[in-house]
DNA sequence: TACTCATGTTACCGAACGGTACCGCCTGCC
DNA sequence: GGCAGGCGGTACCGTTCGGTAACATGAGTA
């Protein structure tokens, strides 16, 4: 029914303890969720994966939902760091950030496989409206359309809301298009579709 | 780990038998897939949402991952069928297609609950490269950018196939964000980014 | 009546999974 | 040395799930 089980191995430096449990077990969870999915990988599989076992992961994460959570933060972060690496690649250039991150969009995985946005993927997978994962994508979706909009907004485009919710969505269907129409599919001239849409809020 | 098992009904003239017992499953299954996942549903809940039992859903259906297929097949028959009624309320109107068709976008089902496209909703969850239901989710994708290319044809649009692809992606984005961020969130004024779009590309 | 065929019913199997108990080891620290 | 705590290893439990076997039932038909 599920995903092959071959070839779970993440990071191969995962195995030398340089790393503590802990953080390795995050690591691996992350990739592992993402690829296969949170119902495709169990938490045997994950424990093996960080170069330890499942007695080890539970002494560190309550259940596998809050391991789910705690990898959703650990992404969430991630994707807040890349905002900060943008920021300071083009500083006090907002016009130019935009189309940083556009581009960033694009790039494929070292594996060359698009895998979409992972926070988005979660919470498809997860149905319970519960689930402590959920509050954590809907926080990071939040907080990135707001700096879209504060983007917008110091490029001095028109209507700088419309404008951030165009490429928020344009960028939510490219990167949910990979997995649904395949990586050739429509979402390969995105960046194309961006800057069009741009140029309809020139000032 | 997953939904809950409350109230898993479906249609309740279900259990007479006015439809035959595949027909009944079909439905069943598709309801309950869309509401709470391929991993989160069973075919022994199916079976008896449908007024039958297992077996007899395993004499209609080779295995739970053909079912799926079969359930992917009629949505994508649906979203078909959907087309043909905008065209026949809209004829020779391609441009109040479109707009037809975003509007319908929008609307809440009937429980008030949005649930995004659940041909995007399968292929995340669907991890296996070569599930059956993989092909039917890239081939109706692929059927409905036509559509929408051809209609921005046929209105007169300039750049035709980078307004529908744009079109195409704000859609996607937006049913894919009442799951990610929220029925409230960006996909609330949808209609006004894509009017906004489509006066870019007015000839 | 006798036959056929689709369906209903029950019981079961093997595997996978989430989660736990228990033991032993090793390292660091007083 | 002695102690404590983090960690590895293993065995196990209860449950769920996909899928199957075997049999009963009931309607339609010749």
């Amino acid at each position: 029914m599920d995903a092959r089980a071959d070839e779970r191995t993440v990071h191969p430096a995962m195995d030398d303890r340089s790393l503590p449990p802990r953080a390795r077990i995050l690591i691996a969870a992350q990739e592992l969720f993402v690829r296969h999915g949170f119902h495709g990988v169990g938490v045997e599989t994950i424990a093996e994966a960080a170069g330890t076992n499942k007695m080890t992961l539970y002494r560190h994460f309550e259940s596998k939902d809050l391991l789910i959570a705690e990898c959703l933060r650990g992404i969430a972060g991630e994707n807040d760091s890349v905002w900060s690496l943008i920021d300071s690649a083009c500083p006090n250039d907002p016009r130019g950030q935009i189309m940083t991150w556009l581009r960033s969009i694009g790039e494929h995985t070292p594996d060359g496989n698009h895998v979409g946005c992972a926070l988005v993927n979660a919470a498809i997978q997860i149905t319970d409206p519960d689930h402590p994962g959920r509050k954590v994508v809907e926080e990071s979706k939040r907080a990135h359309r707001n700096k879209l909009v504060s983007l917008c907004q110091a490029a001095g485009y028109s209507d700088p809301e419309l404008l951030a919710d165009q490429l928020f969505l344009i960028v939510e269907g490219a990167r949910v298009s990979y997995r649904s129409a395949g990586p050739d599919g429509i979402g390969a001239n995105l960046l194309a579709m961006a800057e069009n849409i741009m140029a309809a809020h020139e000032p």
